[in-house]
DNA sequence: ACAGTTTAGTTCGTAATACCAACCAATGCA
DNA sequence: TGCATTGGTTGGTATTACGAACTAAACTGT
């Protein structure tokens, strides 16, 4: 996949659209860097915790999640589990599949760094007035709930 | 920087708000992940090709654009510049500085790169109608704007 | 003008990250 | 049952990233 790169041509308000939201991202990955970086975390850490935050995930899935190959994961995954961040169980309906998630060191961790991208992001939400921030929370929001059949 | 983690408690639309911006960026860090790997590259070199798109950058603010160490950026610089991707030039101004800038194979890969994104994330945007996909773009291009000073 | 400090970048050594290929175990299907 | 597929791990290698130590240029104060 992740193909093509000749397509219909997007429109100038797709493409505007698109820069924006990579521009963020990329603004937001370089705070999140330092962030993490604090925690002696690498990025790809940071963000295990993040997903891994409100749910469960087999191996292949949370890597799906990641853009990372498997084997990518099971070196993340243990030392992460050698830090205690995480832990790895047994899926009752798979023999073979290995479940990861958050131990309570793992989600303290992820609520003081979710506290502190909080604090690096306050500026950028500020400049906003209330009801752009609800709008653009509930764009947003839209947006996303659109992908999510994506990693299906 | 990045102190606090403790401060006036954010409102719900505020971290509602955040939760979305961390939400779409880890999503897209995913996409962005695998269209690097499928060229050969790691998210960081996609992100210096993205940042490098529209302007040259001394080592230290590069360095900074991506919340890495200086000693980190100099392999990363001399690895895409050994691979034709970027270019080095003495900053004219400051003999100690070095300049970074994007060659035409640096730019062309950029491009293709940008294309890629586009197709993977024209799912989340075309969700989005007209109008609201002009809203949340200008909202976006508000936000972000006010985050600029944020690196100087 | 000149010593002392700061700033810009590099190099070196080490640990973490990430890939691929090869592998084992459990599943699934024919 | 037999064989391909799927889920994960292991081992080998290149990249990524950090910190500490270093050189060179620019700024300070006197």
């Amino acid at each position: 996949m992740t193909s093509s790169a000749q397509n219909p041509a997007p429109s100038d308000d797709t493409s505007a659209l698109i820069d924006g939201l990579a521009h963020s991202a990329f603004l937001t990955m370089g705070a999140l860097t330092r962030i993490a970086a604090d925690h002696d975390l690498s990025l790809t850490q940071l963000r295990v915790l993040a997903i891994l935050r409100d749910r469960r995930l087999r191996m292949t899935d949370l890597a799906d999640y990641l853009g990372l190959e498997k084997s990518t994961l099971s070196g993340l995954v243990s030392r992460a589990e050698a830090r205690g961040l995480v832990g790895r169980a047994p899926d009752p309906s798979d023999k073979r599949a290995v479940e990861v998630f958050l131990t309570d060191d793992g989600l303290h961790l992820g609520a003081r760094v979710t506290a502190e991208m909080t604090d690096q992001l306050a500026p950028l939400v500020s400049a906003l007035r209330p009801a752009e921030r609800r709008s653009l929370h509930e764009l947003l929001a839209k947006a996303l709930d659109a992908t999510v059949p994506m990693k299906a």
